[in-house]
DNA sequence: CATTTCACCTGGTGGC
DNA sequence: TGCCACCAGGTGAAAT
């Protein structure tokens, strides 16, 4: 479920609630999909560290963690300022959140009532908790100890930094329908099913459309209009078509502002066509027939 | 290698 | 009310 615009809305949160907090105690529950590392050995990982600092990264959360107890005054990790005198500055270990197609990261209080399908639940020392829930569990957790293995960094180009030139030589030569590239993580990071919709329809180019043959034009209106709809629908707070929540549990609003996505059969905001709805790429695709060529 | 298809899961919706 | 088919924000393995 969750794209660029809501993993972001979730990270930003949780960095605000979390930031300075230490993970007193984790637990996690006995399915072994979500877990790319094994339950324990997150759990161990994981107890007495500090939450540094939350971001995002294509459609990861990740929680910089630093080592253990210690933190300053007003609860700050500090980050940024003399990061060798200070104990517990440096990020020591990563905790790797991705939501799959129903995941939810959650900061709630200690006793309220746990959901159904709840897989993590992390009690920080502030009294309350962190809990990942994932009904369809195609999500997924990984603990990175960094003094073994490398930062984590998603594959891809970040939509919202990626200039033309760069932008451009991503589809280069490429048969592949435009929508099924937008899909592609390893190419851009963090573009879902709806957000590929809504750019192609702003961008008026039909989805079904080879990469490599969109013009030099075509392309950079694409990627304008890629940024525009997922700095849109961030400052909204992301899409909530269905279960989609931030760290508050707090739905998004960017679905009434979606132009094609779900809208089948409704007419087109621009011309009135009825929005055609086709199967690319596995994906229901939504598109304008007049507006997007 | 590039591209497509499908399996992985649960739950909601709409037709009969 | 129940049953069933179909659909859903993602991804990675297997097939082509």
């Amino acid at each position: 479920m969750p794209e660029l615009p809501e993993v972001e809305t979730i990270a930003r949160g949780v960095h605000n609630r979390v930031r300075g907090d230490r993970i007193a105690q984790a637990w996690f529950g006995r399915y072994s999909e979500p877990f790319k590392t094994p339950p324990a050995l997150q759990a161990k990982g994981l107890e007495g560290r500090i939450l540094q600092a939350v971001h995002r990264s294509g459609k990861h959360i990740v929680c910089e963690l630093g080592c253990c107890e210690r933190q300053s005054a007003d609860g700050s990790p500090e980050v940024g300022g003399n990061r060798t005198s200070v104990q517990g500055v440096e990020p020591r270990a990563q905790w790797i959140v991705h939501l799959g197609m129903t995941g939810r990261l959650l900061v709630t209080a200690s006793d309220a009532p746990v959901a159904a399908h709840t897989h993590a639940r992390l009690s920080l020392a502030s009294g309350r908790e962190l809990r990942f829930v994932d009904p369809r569990r195609f999500g997924r957790l990984e603990f990175r100890d960094l003094l073994r293995t490398p930062a984590f960094i998603a594959p891809g180009a970040d939509p919202l930094l990626i200039e033309g030139r760069e932008f451009a030589a991503l589809f280069r030569g490429r048969k592949l329908a435009i929508k099924a590239a937008l899909l592609n993580q390893g190419l851009l990071a963090g573009v879902g099913n709806i957000y590929a919709d809504e750019s192609l329809f702003r961008a008026g180019i039909r989805p079904g459309r080879s990469a490599g043959r969109l013009t030099k034009a075509e392309l950079e209106r694409l990627r304008q209009a890629l940024r525009e709809v997922l700095e849109h629908a961030i400052r909204l707070g992301g899409s909530s078509v269905s279960d989609y929540v931030d760290a508050d549990g707090a739905r998004g609003f960017f679905q009434l502002e979606h132009c094609v996505y779900m809208r089948t059969g409704q007419p087109c905001l621009s011309c009135r066509t009825p929005i055609r709805r086709i199967l690319l790429a596995g994906r229901g695709t939504h598109y304008c027939t007049k507006c997007q060529r």
